[in-house]
Order: structure tokens, then C-alpha cells, then sequence
DNA sequence: CTAACAATTAATAGTTACTAATAATAGGTA
DNA sequence: TACCTATTATTAGTAACTATTAATTGTTAG
């Protein structure tokens, strides 16, 4: 009973991450995977509260069917968009939030949406052929939702040598959501020309 | 039959948009809004080529599955490919790195990218409705050029009530490119029921 | 007027992927 | 031995279909 019992535990375990990763398996493929009856894996499911693939399906389809209009975002866009910048001191930039980049489930918008706002423009005030992030410390303070426009601003507040130290504040609606501060080091590899 | 054949193009025309707009609305759903019968309505469908509701919602679903093996670019561009996965443990996630996430002028990716695989990996594998990074903390080691293959493995170090403690290494090639330590907290919006 | 034809509806059998309930079986444990 | 758990089997019923054949209705051309 006890190593039955272990088992089960675990069978459950991975049905759950099975159907997770792929809410496509219906009861009868889950079954020939793990080898065990259609009648067992639907006990499994049940005790674990999971729905059958069909409605799984409709969740999935629905997350998504309403949400499309927007496509894909261009890479570019992600960084928002520089309306202000005193290279190698400070800028500033903007970023209107859209659906594609939160949670279906919450409407929040992911992490490293809002670090490739402060990351992109932290980099691009560097006065520098090449800048790369090293160092990172990321506080996010308040859950952004979908719709909310962020102002990044950012600031280098050290430099030695080709070692900055930029923090970078966003705020939305005067609050601020989130701040990080980066150290960038630069490196002009070869010609330097006047600019960007 | 002039008039019945307009009738009829101009209900499969409207069949057609009804369907395009709501790929949920089973062919008894139809015929109650057009009333005519379920057969017609079949018949109009076969006609037009369109398929049966419940193929349309798994086309849908499949668009923006993340567990879809046919990936949409932009998605996976970003979160890369879970490979494996512990709920509550561990996971590891693969990201081919591609020109448009580098740099043009040095072929170095740039940090954001990087940051998305981890932070998206260590979120996947908290075992909670709702997961958001709270802090974070980066140390970018090595550049990654383009082309290289990430491998990203998570490992929850520490649990105090919501608050995780996930660390992410990022490697290249067996060497270290990155590592990251992310405090992050769950939420269980809708509780259901207790587990483990 | 009627045979022909299109459009529509009905009827029937078979499919998938289930739910829900009940029963049977194997392998322990107390 | 009686009980218990896990597993498997069986049966009836559901939604939303496919595929086929047949019946009905309406129009119209000869």
C-alpha cells in the first residue's frame, strides 16, 4: 500500500506536468504513455481537479482568441521609445503597454518587459561604441497592468573608467513601479565616430 | 430558385462571418441564430470548406499554445524551450540565439534576452496560479554571440510562505554565461485545494 | 400539368472524448 | 478472514460531430 500509494503520488505528479506542458492529451493518449487504463488516468484527474482536454482546449483558445488583434511585437518596440537623452548622462523613455506582453490570467505585465525598458535605455545613454550589462539589481514594487503607459528614466549615477553605474526609475501615473540599477562597462573597439 | 440561391450565398456568406468572428459556434448554435436546420447549416459548412467547431478551437488553441511543438516565433523568441520541468523544484529551458535579439554592430546578445529566458523559466516552475518577480538580482559573465545555444536550468532554492527564492545559471557551451538570483512571489488567486 | 431540379430537412449509423455510476479484481493490512 | 486501496471493466448517457440516404417543398421549363 505504501509504495502503491507512492506511485500513484507520483503518476499524478507527472500527468499534471504532462498536460500542463500540453493540453492537447486526451485521457487515451495520457493512458498509453503511462500505461495504465483510460479509467485510472480519469481518476487521476479528477482527484486532481483537472478538466477534461476538451475544455482545456476551450481555455486555451478562448486566452488567446480574444487577445490576437495586436500580432507580434517588433523586438525594437519592446525597448519603448527615447523621447529625451543627454548621452552619457541621463534619458528618458516611454512605453504604452499592450496585451500580448502580460499574463492571459492577470493582465499583469511580465517581468522582463519592464527590465527591457530600463536595460535598453540604460545602454543607450552610455556614450559608448559598445556597452554591455554586467551587473543587475531589479526591484519590481508594484504589478503593472496591461494598458498602463511607463516613463523610465534613468540616470548614470557613477562612472570609472568604462564602469557605469545607471539606475533607472519607471514609474506609471506618477507611481513608481519598478527601479534597477545596472552597472554597464563600454568598450570602443575600434574607430570611434561622432555618434549612434 | 433566383431568390432561394441568393438567400442561400448571402446565409453562407453570413454563416462565414459569424463563424470567423466566434470559431465557438457549434452548427446547433447556428441554426437557432439563422433558423434554418442543423443539416443545412452542415451542409453550408461542407461547402465552404470550414470545419467543424471543434477543429477550429483546437487551431486556435494551438497559435498560442506554449506547449505547441509548431512555436510561434515571437513567443519562444523571448521564453525559449522548456525542456524539463519539477513543479516547485526545478526546470531547464533552451534558447537558440538568433541575429535579431543581438546587437548588429557586435553580434553580442543583449542582456534583455537573457533575462527573459531566466526570469520566464523561473516563474515556470513555481507551482501557483500566479507568479511575480519581486527582486532580482544579475550577473552577466560572459558575452553570448549569436548562434549560440543557451541552457538555462532553475533551481528554487529557498520558500518562506509565497516568497521563493529561485536561482538561474545560464550556460554556453558548459561555460557559465550568466546567473541570477530572483525573489519570487505566488499567488493563488482562486484556492482550490491543498497539494503536497 | 407534370417531370425535373435545387434547396432544405429528416433519419440513421458510426465516431470521439468524454461524465457518472457501479461492479469486479488483485494485493495488501489489521 | 474481512477489509481496504488501487486499478480496471462495464454500462448508460452526452455533445458535436461525419457520412450517407431519403423525403419534402418550391419553382419552373416544356
Amino acid at each position: 500500500m505504501m509504495i502503491q500509494n507512492l506511485n500513484k503520488i507520483e503518476r499524478q505528479r507527472r500527468i499534471k506536468e504532462y498536460i500542463l506542458r500540453d493540453p492537447f492529451l486526451s485521457d487515451k493518449k495520457l493512458a498509453e504513455l503511462f500505461n495504465f487504463s483510460v479509467q485510472t488516468i480519469r481518476l487521476d484527474r479528477l482527484e486532481m481537479g483537472i478538466p477534461e482536454m476538451r475544455k482545456r482546449i476551450i481555455k486555451v483558445a478562448k486566452e488567446t482568441s480574444l487577445a490576437d488583434q495586436v500580432k507580434s511585437l517588433k523586438r525594437d518596440e519592446i525597448i519603448g521609445e527615447l523621447i529625451d537623452i543627454e548621452l552619457g548622462k541621463s534619458g528618458i523613455a516611454i512605453l504604452k503597454t499592450v496585451k500580448s506582453m502580460a499574463f492571459n490570467r492577470t493582465g499583469i505585465i511580465r517581468s522582463h518587459y519592464i527590465f527591457s525598458l530600463a536595460d535598453s535605455l540604460a545602454i543607450s545613454i552610455i556614450d559608448a561604441k559598445v556597452a554591455l550589462t554586467g551587473i543587475a539589481r531589479l526591484r519590481y514594487k508594484i504589478p503593472v497592468y496591461t494598458g498602463q503607459t511607463l516613463v523610465a528614466k534613468a540616470r548614470v549615477a557613477q562612472k570609472k573608467g568604462n564602469k557605469y553605474l545607471v539606475s533607472v526609475h519607471v514609474k506609471s501615473n506618477h507611481e513608481e513601479v519598478f527601479t534597477g540599477k545596472l552597472v554597464i562597462f563600454s568598450f570602443n573597439d575600434k574607430v570611434k565616430k561622432k555618434e549612434v
